[in-house]
DNA sequence: TTGTAAGCGTTATCAG
DNA sequence: CTGATAACGCTTACAA
């Protein structure tokens, strides 16, 4: 069933039928709900891609994630597409897995489909230019996770670099001297990046001594998590507290730790990072930094949102606050 | 930059720049090459909605999932993304958030996209028609975590009846009788009315009288899982082994037992269900149902494809085993 | 191997 | 308030 076939069946013309549909203000009542009727009768579906086509852009927007995998991004996921319906626009999802190959094709597909705008999240380095690029193809681009030093590019993200001080500072307050860090592929990825240099910052700060031999870089994963731990474990100095920078991570160590033997906190402080609400469930209760998953999502989607209706205006760029919530896995150095 | 664009540039007719892009086998090297010089140049981006529109369908497919927070979910996502991507489909997702009102909306959405199948993760009960209707307007279906009794819908799903079954069972050679059960919502959902039945059958297998007050009913999460446990140690005379019917749940529980002062297993044995890594972390390490959320993702993706590829067949129906991983949060009752 | 030409189902402009 | 009509960018018989 085609719009031009209701057109016939109900003695108008396709525009008047279309403007039923889409403007129903400007079709006389009586006549709008003839047409209307008609159409449910037929089981009529709207064809949406005749309308991108004709429009030139479509109402998808398209969303990028490493992986949707681990609740953080899930959550994030979850939050734009509330709004992305609300706003009656339909998503399409990518994920990278990681792969600037897989990024690239899915780009392309995104292009392809002439989404309105896309949502990098969990986003690498130096793709900056390729998101100019999209812009000036008019599809409209907002990255969070990160806070960007680019000036021109929408960005929804948080502190990754004061997170991790405070944590850091956190132990530090607590009088530990040796901490560990597990974190994830930081070479690769700016906001880890940024936590790394949090850390050795807060080290800097109060005079601690930075070394090489208590971080260990690893792929996220509870099971590397706990590899990474016992390999602190296994240091001729093993550490008196652990920062690990994902809640994953810290309960792949949580394990470790207790397998080993020693108690948390009373022997290794620790210390999560992402603030999944898994870890308030850990025994014991993981102290961890908050992410704003949600609320990335949700001003992210609205961001884009209003990039798309207002057309090219300046950058909305906004740095959310990362709480650190603390619960019972740490504890003052003796 | 359009083809007919290119096709001036090229000195060719569109029909060739379609050709050399689609079939580049049907276009003779040289000038096969020149054309997609110029569209590189160029920068020219396929227009998917104008194909779409022609063909009359589109190499996009839709998802449903109720949510994809929850690791099971979410790992389904990916095993069905990695196949989609694999044969250079288009994902799109939504999530109905469990509500039919949603559910209905995203289906349209879908069938508005002309989506050539349709995905559906997490299905809720009598919507057999649903998808009756869907197939009839050439969309084709597959249902995953569910294997129904219907003969004409594609499924892949596992046995959940068995898989409760054995859970309870693994409980009674445990020498346990008194046992909890802490469940979603099952009057609304399918399988988990399945999972209800296979643990009072297995009860009734083995001569142990139903008893109403050992199950709680709930919303799926930890916190619920907690309160549910609660319930379940308040009880005048409380079991001595809970099945929970989510590891969630049964993370959520094993806080709750703990915090009583209880052991897990020596006071309380605990069975969890999905199989997610993290209940490999627990402390004890959870024994659990594995769920195959992965294996039936790429098998559902590998069902659908074949449908569209081959047209109207008959139905493909399999179900998965899902094993008992036993852990170490049961023993025997003493 | 390549070209011609007719649509696919909408939207939007312009006229009535 | 309504109608006629020309695109939008692509695919695909069919013809050359």
């Amino acid at each position: 069933m085609t719009m031009s076939r209701i057109a016939k069946i109900a003695g108008v013309s396709v525009a008047t039928v279309s403007r039923a549909l889409n403007y129903p203000e400007k079709v006389r009542p009586e006549l709008r709900n003839r047409i209307l009727e008609i159409a449910r009768q037929y089981n009529y579906v709207y064809h949406a891609a005749a309308a991108d086509l004709k429009r030139q852009k479509s109402n998808a927007i398209g969303v990028l994630f490493p992986t949707t995998i681990g609740p953080l991004f899930a959550e994030t996921l979850m939050a734009i597409q509330e709004k992305i319906q609300e706003h009656h626009m339909a998503l399409i999802v990518g994920n990278t897995m990681y792969s600037k190959a897989e990024e690239a094709r899915l780009v392309k597909q995104f292009q392809e489909r002439r989404v309105a705008g896309i949502i990098f999240t969990g986003y690498g380095l130096g793709q900056e230019n390729l998101i100019r690029n999209l812009m000036r193809q008019n599809i409209f681009c907002v990255v969070t996770y990160e806070n960007l030093e680019d000036t021109d590019i929408n960005y929804v993200g948080f502190d990754n670099f004061k997170a991790a001080y405070d944590a850091t500072n956190y132990l530090i307050s607590l009088r530990h001297k040796r901490i560990g860090l597990i974190i994830g592929p930081y070479r690769k990825m700016g906001r880890l990046l940024k936590r790394f240099k949090g850390y050795q910052q807060a080290l800097k700060d109060h005079g601690i001594q930075f070394d090489a031999a208590l971080v260990v870089s690893t792929e996220p994963g509870l099971l590397e998590g706990k590899q990474a731990m016992r390999q602190l474990l296994h240091l001729p100095e093993p550490p008196s507290a652990v920062f690990a920078v994902s809640d994953h991570l810290a309960i792949g160590a949580l394990s470790s730790i207790k397998q080993a033997g020693f108690q948390v906190p009373g022997d290794i402080s620790l210390i999560g990072f992402d603030g999944v609400e898994l870890a308030a469930y850990c025994d014991p209760p993981l102290t961890t930094v908050r992410v704003p998953a949600r609320d990335m999502g949700r001003l992210a989607t609205e961001v884009l949102m209003k990039s798309i209706n207002n057309g090219v205006k300046r950058a909305m760029q906004y740095c959310l606050d990362a709480d650190l919530i603390i619960r019972k896995s740490c504890s003052e150095l003796k």
